[in-house]
RNA sequence: CGGGGAGUGGCGCAGUGGUAGCGCACCUGCUUUGGGGGCAGGCGGUCGGGGGUUCGAAUCCCCCCUCCCCGACCA
């Protein structure tokens, strides 16, 4: 007999599923006013985790952490005229405090760049200061009118880095470092999520920067997830600013400046790569929790051999959790672990016991297998290894799969409903894009004509690669 | 803001004029707990808000509010 769906199945409704994966694996709730959201201690787990991640990957990168306020004023925000257009109308304003109407509103951040730009303008005097290299760890504020958990809400969390380099150069150079040692390298190592390191097109450009740069992936519906950005920012902020060093030569120059940020749409990214019908799939070097120890029953000794179990396992460096709640039936505690998408489940209950071995199953695959006692942990380290690698290849095996190359707008529409097309940019242009828009389509990322980063300023040969996006 | 839909225990729903019910969840007890176990008992709701019609409104009428879905914006 089949099981009873405990989610709706992808196939039938994935936005349903995908809601339903996050209220039941406890990952969040929305909060009390339209679009914010209450991430749940498991959900915020796993943030901590992709934080960690990230940190030490950014600080290897050279960058180290600050904090800037969550209010700007709000003539910050006008300075850059591109910045303040496309931000304008996602903009919460702050007009009262302490029982007054303030002289001038305060915005709260939709991204920092105006204020980090105010106080670099303060710290750069010489070329001696540069490159300038720092990263928050904050909550942004963007009013959203069509808010999902996670995916896209009105406040979330990130890390937003910025940096002011001496030269077009340095900072092309470091932008592109972030995208592919931060966070491509994050992406694929840690969450076994495959990405396209691409340039976003004009129309797809953050609001004042002169070049973006993206990390595009695959959500297992087919449809597009930009997991994080980095940007040239040119000397536009510097401009507006006043962000100016003296050379080596003596001259006064602007700096160039990089702006580069991933945020909790991660946590949605990584459930909607990897989550199955019945629920998360977490790849064992992001997940929380590796291994649970499931106690089936308390006889005959099986208590303790859970217990000892449990601290080798932890010895051998896991993060493994104890499963002894057997006042609750077993296919309940199992089901929610599957839910929450524990890597490997080690399962021990008398008859195991009896015959001196445990039970040893995958989340990714089910695969299931009886393990001698003294094999545990050698057993558990190849098991969460082997699913690391599975997942990605899995995942990368389905974008390839839902991938078509195309050479018209119309075939690009079509390939689209499964998933990514590619096509030449040169022949589809800025007009192609349009018809693409209008039909929901969009341009993820240009690509090269070797599927490598494109030159800044495009090539005639460069692929546009077009999908449907979250 | 344009187009659809919905507001009834924590969640999902039924209830078209007679004083509110079901499933899940929750609590208590019992039960031989290996894939959301079984049995019994129980807690919990001013039916989104206001006004009106009526002997009587979750139900009919008017006004307001909120939420969800599709579109435009977007990490």
């Amino acid at each position: 007999m089949p099981r009873a769906p405990i989610l709706t199945p992808r196939a039938d409704d994935f936005p349903r599923w995908y809601q339903d994966v996050v209220a039941k694996a406890e990952l969040a709730d929305n909060g009390p006013v339209r679009g914010t959201m209450v991430i749940r201690p498991y959900g915020y787990a796993i943030w901590e985790r992709i934080q960690q991640g990230l940190d030490a990957r950014i600080k290897a990168a050279g960058a180290q952490n600050v904090y800037f306020p969550l209010m700007i004023p709000e003539s910050y925000v006008h300075r850059e005229a591109e910045h303040v257009e496309g931000f304008s109308p996602e903009l919460a304003v702050v007009t009262h405090g302490g029982g007054r109407k303030l002289e001038e509103p305060a915005v709260l951040r939709p991204s920092s760049e105006t204020v980090i730009a105010g106080y670099f303008a303060k710290w750069v005097q010489s070329y001696r200061d540069l490159p300038l290299l720092v990263n928050q760890w904050a909550n942004v504020v963007r009013w959203e009118l069509r808010p999902r958990l996670f995916l896209r809400t009105t406040e979330f969390l990130w890390q937003e880095g910025h940096t002011v380099h001496e030269s077009e150069q340095d900072a092309r150079r470091y932008a592109l470092r972030i995208l592919d040692e931060v966070y491509r390298d994050f992406m694929v190592e840690v969450l076994a999520v495959p990405v396209l390191m691409g340039r976003k097109t004009e129309r797809e450009r953050f609001a004042g920067a002169t070049t973006t740069w993206t990390c595009e992936a695959m959500m297992s519906d087919g449809k597009a997830l930009q997991m994080g950005t980095s940007h040239e920012l040119g000397q536009n902020f510097s401009r507006a600013f006043g962000i100016e060093f003296q050379s080596e030569t003596g001259e006064s120059v602007h700096g160039w400046q990089t702006s580069w940020g991933a945020s909790t749409r991660l946590v949605g990214g990584l459930v909607m790569a990897h989550g199955d019908d019945d629920g998360l799939r977490l790849p064992p070097r992001l997940a929380p929790i590796q291994v649970v120890v499931v106690l089936v029953r308390d006889e005959n000794g099986t208590g303790p051999a859970a217990e000892r179990l449990t601290s080798e396992l932890a010895s051998a460096g896991h993060r493994v959790e104890l499963d002894a709640a057997t006042d609750t039936s077993y296919g309940r505690r199992v089901t929610d672990w599957e839910l929450k998408g524990v890597p490997v489940r080690i399962e021990i209950g008398p008859r195991d016991l009896a015959a001196g071995t445990v039970s040893l199953i995958r989340r990714d695959n089910g695969y299931r297998a009886d393990i001698a006692l003294d094999r545990v942990v050698v057993s558990v380290n190849a098991a969460l290894e082997e699913a690391q690698a599975a997942m990605l290849a899995d995942a990368e095996a389905q974008r390839e799969q839902r991938t078509a190359d195309v050479s018209s707008v119309a075939e690009a529409i079509e390939a689209t409903k499964v998933g990514f097309a590619r096509l030449s940019w040169g022949r589809l242009g800025t007009d192609g894009e349009a018809e693409l828009a209008a039909a929901g389509v969009s341009v993820r990322c240009l690509l090269a004509a070797d599927g490598g980063l494109p030159r800044p300023g495009g090539s005639a040969h460069d692929l546009a690669v077009v999908g449907r996006a979250y």
